[in-house]
RNA sequence: GGGCCUAUGGUCUAGUUGGUCAUGACGUCGCUCUCACACAGCGAAGAUCUCCGGUUCGAAUCCGGAUAGGCCCA
């Protein structure tokens, strides 16, 4: 009777969880198997990238932990941020600033743990194997702490500087972004042909996207190889509208192809901008301020926001006939990863990590992982390489881990908190001297909260007892694998393996295994707006978890894949399908009360579906030493269904009814069936577990599937093997004659011929049992005539071994009569005898001792059927006595 | 503009160091209740392996180019 997989799903996931089946033992720390987990955001619940993501992570646990292995797989939540803050804006309908800071973090605390309770529910319902007492959370004082020592130790190692640099700043979140926290998105926007009157010739045309920045013009640039540069460079040119007077020079980065080729160089529209700023020496004039309004300098526009801002100034120098006219142009902008809202360049001091001083460093921990798929480490590389500014790190926010440090209001000395101090709070807590130890002037507590990344980036830190327990971090740092998606390899693996190195001199982890995205069926993003998202909660709902992990097992590690219905559906049948096997194993070893030893001697197909085994759990188990899930779940799904359910179980069926005791087939049966039934299981812990606890648990006596070993190889005789292959050759030919002649498989057959190249003379007791062959017959060369009707080359012998004179060879054969080939023609080729028959494959019909038989081909074997018996022959099903009772 | 990835039956996908009738799934069609499973079994139809060129006796596979799509970055 088959089974409820849902209500089985939800009784395993209880019992897990009260039985602590996954629980870390920190005292064991000789053979660990430790993950870097990914804390999951905290600002709602999980999608289906998500949940594959995830649960990819736990086949990697779950295969390890049946390795034998100590593994830790912390549950744990990233909390801080601007995300969070966000969201508790909206739903409060505030802004941060309307209600006090401490009140604000309150808020965001409390959104926060109501999100990660629902999520622990959902990992619990995906049948993830997470650890909750290996638990983090980082907006906990304990993780916290944690975050403001990396920091005041790379402080001390002059790792750390405070700096008035241009930054990114986002106008709308009003807070200072790093290089990586800028997403360029494409937009249209105008660009705008604007005269500039040259002091004694016709006007200049210069083309700008930004003409609100005109105040801040500074100097025109034009490249040294134009035309026009040795008439205009040196000579001055009047800005309209504001009406000063600017610069020309010659300068070798403008692009002449874009625009007229000449720029005006501002304060601040551009990363160019900011280069000839310095190059040249220029003022930092700031037209846009820190909410993106418009600053007093830009006159009439001050105060204003600054697409108006643009728009109206461009009506204003269409106004003076300064505007020759505008243009719509393709252009990407930075805007903020969070609101996308475009981002502006400003001047404010902000807390920086040396970051371009260990480009090198960064490069070379990399080297010394090993990334699953590998092509993934040149996306870091390319990253880093790219690199041009420090990591700025400070945050202009509320809801993160403070800045531990106190500053003079009078001489900007910085005084650091103790670490014996941390966690500390500056806005609250009081520093640890009175006044400035320089000059006595009064300490201020830093308002500025770190980037999230400074928190995510000592994960594998936290996880290692890093400054908690020094003999523990020792023998767990580094970990054993970062898993993480693609798209965050600029920031979070870069930084983590930065501050690895930075604060422990060594790599964060030895494996690095990179994740894509879940695309929609359709091969297009997911995305709630379009409507083409997918709920895993849905899916699990009407399906069970075990099928959407199938789904997730089938997904290449590092490829983008598209969510596949029907790879669900595949896996609740296979679901199905294992525990109807495994029903039909419990029932041949029922009455067993211990684990089945192995026999003096097994039968040819029970060496057969072992050496089966053997190829399928090698395969698996390096397939997932290297992360390549898809291709180990396909083995064990191959043996499953297509050899040990298709086949095997077939061909033992007649040798355990009536409660027959064959020691031989109980055993391959125990050993093969527990074997990919603990195959399956970190892919489908659910089903896996039913079948564990339901018919090998009282015989193996573990606890769990799950704490079980990983199986190994059970281990044939070739030979044997090789005959148990030709058996179920011919029962499989045997059985598809019957059915394709609508013949019922249990009726019985007269008489059956086998060839085969295998001597099966002492096995006919295994074919005829499963296909009721009452009389089977092993023909010898000489009672069967052969009428070839075709032959084939062999292409994998000839070319290899005739190279260039292959063709001539094909041809041969292609010419010959197939039956001068079976009498042994040969041809002179380069100089030597060839006999055809030895490279092609020759196609026969037979007749046997006169009778016109079937012939039906299986791999190496022939089977030979009377055609008569086709319709002839009693008993079978409908007439069955014991099958009608059923 | 630069880097990386992908292109295989209606749809999705496998394809190891090149061996010629290309894997499987989902779907479709036909037959069958065969003592674990009809949410099953057996069988069938369905692919010029994106295009062009090259290497080779032989290319889905290697090389070059083109086209399209995706991702990352300027």
């Amino acid at each position: 009777m088959a089974y409820d997989q849902k209500e089985m799903e939800a009784r395993w996931q209880d019992w897990w969880e009260r039985e602590e089946i996954y629980r870390f033992d920190p005292d064991r720390l000789e053979h660990v198997y430790s993950i870097d987990n990914p804390p999951r955001y905290a600002s709602g619940g999980l999608h289906i990238g998500h949940a594959t993501h995830y649960t990819h992570i736990d086949f990697a646990a779950r295969f390890n932990r049946m390795r034998g292995y100590n593994v830790l797989f912390p549950l744990c939540f990233d909390v801080n941020g601007i995300p969070i803050e966000e969201r508790v804006e909206r739903l409060h309908g505030i802004t941060r600033r309307d209600v006090d800071r401490h009140e604000f973090i309150k808020l965001c605390a409390e959104f926060a743990e109501a999100n990660i309770r629902e999520m622990i529910r959902q990992f619990k319902i995906l049948g993830e194997s997470m650890d909750p007492s290996a638990y983090y959370q980082t907006n906990a004082e304990g993780y916290r702490r944690l975050t403001q020592i990396s920091f005041i130790r790379m402080f001390k190692q002059g790792l750390v500087y405070k700096g008035e640099r241009p930054i990114n700043w986002c106008p709308r979140c009003m807070t200072a972004m790093a290089d990586a926290e800028v997403e360029y998105r494409p937009r249209k926007s105008s660009l705008h042909f604007i005269h500039f009157s040259l002091e004694d010739c016709f006007p200049l045309v210069i083309a700008t996207t930004r003409p609100e920045l005109l105040s801040t013009c500074q100097l025109i640039a034009i490249n040294p190889d134009d035309e026009r540069a040795a008439k205009l460079v040196g000579k001055r040119a009047t800005v309209p509208y504001y009406g000063h007077k600017v610069e020309i020079v010659a300068d070798e980065n403008v692009d002449p192809t874009f625009g007229t080729g000449v720029v005006m160089i501002c304060s601040i529209g551009d990363k160019d901008d900011l280069e000839w700023i310095s190059k040249y020496g220029l003022a930092l004039n700031i037209a846009i301020d820190e909410a993106g309004h418009m600053t007093a300098m830009t006159g009439e526009f001050e105060g204003m926001e600054v697409p108006r801002a643009r728009l109206l100034i461009a009506e204003r120098l269409k106004d003076m006939g300064a505007l020759e006219r505008s243009e719509t142009v393709e252009q990407s902008v930075g805007t903020c990863w969070r609101c996308h809202h475009p981002m502006e360049y400003i001047v404010k001091p902000q807390w920086f990590i040396r970051t371009l001083d260990f480009k090198d460093a960064v490069l070379e921990a990399a080297d010394e992982m090993y990334w699953f798929p590998e092509f993934m480490k040149v996306r870091l590389r390319d990253w880093v390489e790219s690199l041009e500014w420090d990591w700025v790190v400070s945050r202009q926010r509320y809801f993160a881990t403070p800045i531990p440090v106190w500053e003079c209001g009078r001489c900007g000395e910085v005084v650091l908190a103790r670490e014996e101090d941390c966690y500390v709070d500056p806005t609250r807590d009081k520093p640890p001297v009175g006044r400035c130890p320089k000059c006595k002037g009064r300490l201020v507590g830093c308002q500025d909260v770190f980037d999230t990344w400074m928190d995510s980036s000592i994960s594998p830190l936290y996880n290692t007892y890093w400054e908690r327990d020094q003999a523990k971090f020792e023998k767990l740092f580094p970990m054993s694998i970062r898993p993480q998606a693609h798209d965050i390899i600029r920031t979070w693996a870069f930084y983590t393996i930065l501050r690895s190195k930075l604060l422990t001199g060594d790599r964060p982890f030895d494996h690095v295994m990179i994740d894509g995205h879940i695309l929609a069926e359709d091969g297009t993003p997911m995305h709630a707006s379009s409507g083409n998202a997918v709920d895993p909660l849905i899916i699990i709902d009407e399906h069970g978890s075990d099928p959407l992990r199938y789904f997730a097992s089938t997904c290449a590690l590092g490829e983008d894949n598209n969510f596949r219905m029907k790879d669900v559906t595949r896996g609740a049948r296979l679901c199905r399908k294992l525990y109807n096997v495994n029903q039909y194993v419990g029932q041949a070893l029922a009455g067993l009360s211990e684990p089945p030893s192995r026999p003096r001697r097994l039968r040819p197909v029970d060496h057969w579906i072992i050496e089966e085994f053997d190829s399928a759990v090698a395969e698996a188990t390096d397939a997932c030493e290297e992360y390549r899930f898809d291709v180990a779940m396909r083995k064990a799904e191959f043996f499953l269904w297509h050899q040990l359910a298709d086949h095997y179980v077939e061909m033992v069926k007649f040798r355990l009814r009536d409660g027959i005791h064959d020691d031989s087939a109980r055993y391959t049966l125990y050993r093969v069936g527990l074997g990919v039934t603990k195959m399956m299981a970190p892919f489908l812990p659910h089903v896996t577990e039913e079948c564990y606890q339901g018919f090998y648990q009282r015989l193996e006596g573990g606890r769990s599937v799950h704490l079980s070993q990983w199986p190994g190889i059970i281990e044939a005789d070739a030979n044997e093997a090789e005959k148990g292959r030709a058996i179920k050759e011919a029962v499989t030919a045997i059985r598809r004659w019957k059915s394709e002649n609508g013949i019922a498989l249990n009726r019985p057959l007269h008489r059956v011929g086998i060839i085969s190249r295998v001597d099966l003379s002492g096995c006919s007791g295994d074919i005829e049992g499963p296909t009721w062959v009452q009389d089977l017959l092993f023909p010898v060369e000489g009672d069967v005539e052969r009428v070839p009707v075709e032959v084939k080359p062999r292409f994998d012998r000839i070319g290899p071994e005739f190279r260039g004179d292959a063709k001539v060879l094909i041809a041969a054969i292609r010419e010959a009569n197939p039956l001068e080939v079976l009498d042994g023609k040969a041809v002179e080729i380069a100089g030597r005898r060839v006999h055809l028959e030895d490279y092609c494959e020759v196609v026969t019909h037979a007749v046997y001792r006169g009778e016109e038989v079937d012939t039906e081909a299986e791999g190496s074997v022939t089977v030979l059927i009377p055609r008569e018996q086709r319709i002839s022959g009693d008993g079978g099903a409908t007439s069955n006595p014991e099958r009608r009772g059923k």
